[in-house]
DNA sequence: CTTGGTTAGGCAAAGGTTTGCGTACTGGTG
DNA sequence: CACCAGTACGCAAACCTTTGCCTAACCAAG
C-alpha cells in the first residue's frame, strides 16, 4: 500500500493527505453520505438548509477535491473520454485536436491521447482495453486506417456477448456504420471545381494521398461527379501526404506533358512538393498553372505566391466528434440502434489568394 | 487476440459487464486474492504451478482486464499523467508530444492533453486538480507562460501542508528549481552563429517570440554571448511567434536600413514571414541574405529557396519529460529535494540547405 | 505421536464514493 | 395520549482490487 500514513515526516502537522468526505463528515459531526448528498445536490433527500451550509463551508475550507477513482468506479463513469489520433506534422491534426480538447473540457470530460502509430498500424478494437479498463468511457478515433480494415473490430470489441464499446469515428466515413462525424468533402470540392472551372479551366489535376484514406477517396469521388457535372476532366493521382509526394506526382506529370491547367493538393505537406515541382519545371503560378489548397493554413499566405485553399471547419469537427461521442456515452442518443451520421458543414469556404488565375490563352487542356 | 472462444455461455445470458477477478476465482473454485497474486506475479506467495497455470488459462480465455479504477483506488497510483501543452499551429509541439506519448507508451503509462489556451494563460497550479482528483499522478507542463509567472504556484499547490504535485517542466528553465527538461538551446545556438560565421558573416540578426518564453530568453542570451566571444555584432528583435509577426520585424529593419547580412529565425511560422518580407523588400536568398531556422521541417527543402536549420532533438525532448517525471512520480530520483534538471543534447546538428552563403562583397554589415 | 516447518491458498480489511433504505425526532391532529 | 406525516439524517452495501495475516493440510523429524 502506498505511504499514506506516514504522519511523523515533514510538513508540519499538516495532513499530507488530499482531503476526503469523512474528513468533512468528521469535522461537522455528521455522516459522509449527508456530505456527499450535499456536494453532489442531491435534492430527493431533505437536508437542512443550515446544515447544508455547513458542509459546503467546510467543503470549500478544506480544499475537497472528490476522488475522481472512486466515484467513476461507484458510477461506473469515469469522465474520460480516448482520442486515438496520428501524430501526423499535418497540422490539421492539431486543430481538430484543439477542437475536441476544447469542447471536451467544456463537458466536464478530460481527454486521453493515444497516438496511433503510422508505420504499424493498430486495429482500433486494441484501443478498446482503455474501456475495458475503466480508463475511458468511450473512443473517438480519428484513425488514418482505411475504414474497411478499421471498422468492424471495435464495434464489437472481444467476440459474442462483450457490449458495445461507445466509439465515434472522426473525419471516416463508412458504410452504413452510423458512428462517422464527418466534414462535407464533397461541398469543399465543389467549391474548388467551381472555383476554377468559372475562371474557364476545363481540366483539372487532384493530386491527394493514398485511396484508402477515407478523406481522400470521398473527396476524389466528389470531385470526379461535380466535374463531369460541368464538363469537366479530372485527373487524378495518389501519392504518399508527405512534400516527396507531392513533388514526384507533379514532376512525373510535367515530364509526360500531361499536367493541366488547375490543380487541386489534399494536404500541406504535399503542396510544398507541388509547388517545388512546378518551379522546378519552370511553370509559373498562377500565370500557367492554378493551384489550389485543400487545407488552409496562415502560412499559404505568405508563400513565394501565396496560395489560394479551402477552408475546413476543422475544429468544429473534432467539437462535435465529442458531442457525438459523449451523446453515445451517455445514451443521449437514445437507443444503441439509432446509429447517425453527423456531418459538419458550416463554416467552410474559400480563401482566395494569388495562385488561382484564367488559364494561359496559349493552352488548352494539359501541357 | 479476440477470445473467440466463449462458446456456450453466449447463447446464454451474454454477460452484458467486463470480467472481474472474481468472475474467474469462481469459475476456478478459487479466491479472488489467489487470482490477483498470480496475475500480478507475486512471488511473496507459493502458489502451485499448475493452479496459476488455470487462472492464466483462465483469465485469457474470460478476456480479463484489470479494472484500473479499483487497482489506482488501492494502489494510490493511476499510471496516468497529465500532459499541459499549448495547441500552437508551430509543429515543434507535435513532435514533443509524439515524443512523450511514445515513451509514456512504452514506460507503461496513458497521456492525458489538456489544452493550455493562449490567449488566457493560467496557472500550472490550475492543473494540479487533476492529480488532487486522482486522475493523473504527475503534471507534464510545457506551458508558454514564462516561468516568472508559472513557477511557484504547482510546486505548494494549495498553500501549506499539501504535498508536492510531481511535476517537471518541459523546454522551461527556471532558477533552480530542478525541474525541468530543456534542451542545450546555447549549443544550438554555437551551431548557427558558427556557420555563419565562417562564412564570413559579422552582423546577425536573431528574430524570436517574444522574451518572455523562456526558450527565447536562453537562446538570445546563448548567442549574444557566444558572438560577442567571436566578435560578432548580433541585434536581436522579439515578435510574435506568427507569420505576421516576423513579416513586420523584418519590413520595418529593411526599411530602415538596418537588416544584416544574416539572420536566425526562432520558429517556422515567422520563419514564412521573414521570407516574405524579404522577397518584398527585393533582398535574395542566400545572395544578398543568408538565413537560418531554429525550427526544422520538412518542407523547409521544398521552399523556394530551401532554408538551413537547426535541428533539434524534440521527440527526445519529450521523452525525457516523460522519463523524469515517472521518476518523480515513482520515487525512482531519490527523494524529494534532490531536484535536479536535465538537459538532452544528443542528437542536435545543422541541416545545410540553400539559404546560407557568403556575405555579399559589397554590402559590409546591414544594409 | 507430537512438534515444527512448508506449501497452498483463504479471509477480510482497506481505498473513497454513491445510494437505497431505515430510523430517530418533531410538530400537528384526532 | 396515540398516531401520522414529514423532516433530517445515519447505516451499510456495493464498486473491484490489493495485501497483510491466518489457517488447513501435509510431510518429516524427534
Amino acid at each position: 500500500m502506498a505511504p499514506r500514513g506516514d504522519p511523523a515526516a515533514s510538513a508540519g502537522a499538516a495532513s499530507r493527505r488530499a482531503t476526503r468526505l469523512v474528513d468533512i463528515a468528521s469535522a461537522l459531526g455528521l455522516h459522509v453520505s449527508t456530505v456527499s448528498r450535499v456536494l453532489n445536490g442531491d435534492t430527493s433527500m431533505s437536508i437542512r438548509p443550515e446544515t447544508a451550509a455547513r458542509v459546503l463551508a467546510e467543503a470549500r475550507s478544506q480544499g475537497y477535491r472528490p476522488n475522481a477513482l472512486a466515484r467513476a468506479l461507484k458510477r461506473d463513469r469515469t469522465g474520460a473520454i480516448a482520442f486515438v489520433i496520428p501524430m501526423l506534422r499535418n497540422p490539421i491534426w492539431i486543430r481538430l485536436q484543439g477542437g475536441a480538447l476544447q469542447r471536451a473540457a467544456e463537458r466536464g470530460y478530460v481527454v486521453m491521447i493515444m497516438d496511433e502509430p503510422t508505420d504499424e498500424p493498430r486495429l482500433p478494437a486494441d484501443y478498446s482495453y482503455l474501456v475495458k479498463e475503466s480508463r475511458a468511457d468511450g473512443l473517438l478515433l480519428a484513425t488514418a486506417l482505411r475504414p474497411a480494415a478499421a471498422r468492424p473490430a471495435p464495434v464489437r470489441a472481444d467476440g459474442a456477448g462483450w457490449p458495445l464499446v461507445p466509439h465515434v469515428y472522426v473525419n471516416r466515413r463508412g458504410p452504413d456504420s452510423g458512428n462517422d462525424v464527418v466534414m462535407d468533402e464533397a461541398g469543399a470540392m465543389a467549391l474548388f471545381v467551381d472555383h476554377v472551372a468559372t475562371l474557364g479551366h476545363r481540366c483539372l489535376l487532384v493530386v491527394d494521398g493514398p485511396q484508402e484514406v477515407d478523406t481522400v477517396h470521398r473527396r476524389v469521388t466528389a470531385v470526379r461527379r461535380h466535374a463531369r457535372a460541368r464538363g469537366i476532366a479530372v485527373t487524378v493521382r495518389h501519392a504518399p501526404a508527405t512534400e516527396e509526394g507531392g513533388f514526384d506526382v507533379v514532376r512525373m506529370l510535367l515530364r509526360a506533358g500531361q499536367f493541366p491547367t488547375a490543380c487541386g493538393v489534399g494536404s500541406l505537406n504535399q503542396l510544398f512538393g507541388v509547388l517545388a515541382a512546378l518551379r522546378e519545371g519552370g511553370v509559373s503560378v498562377p500565370d500557367e498553372a492554378s493551384v489550389v489548397s485543400f487545407d488552409e493554413d496562415q502560412c499559404l499566405g505568405f508563400l513565394d505566391v501565396p496560395v489560394t485553399s479551402v477552408c475546413m471547419p476543422l475544429a468544429q469537427l473534432g467539437g462535435a466528434a465529442v458531442d457525438a461521442l459523449i451523446a453515445r456515452i451517455e445514451g443521449t442518443d437514445a437507443g444503441q440502434p439509432a446509429h447517425r451520421d453527423v456531418m459538419v458543414g458550416e463554416p467552410m469556404f474559400l480563401v482566395p489568394r494569388a495562385s488561382v488565375a484564367a488559364p494561359p490563352a496559349t493552352t488548352k487542356g494539359t501541357r
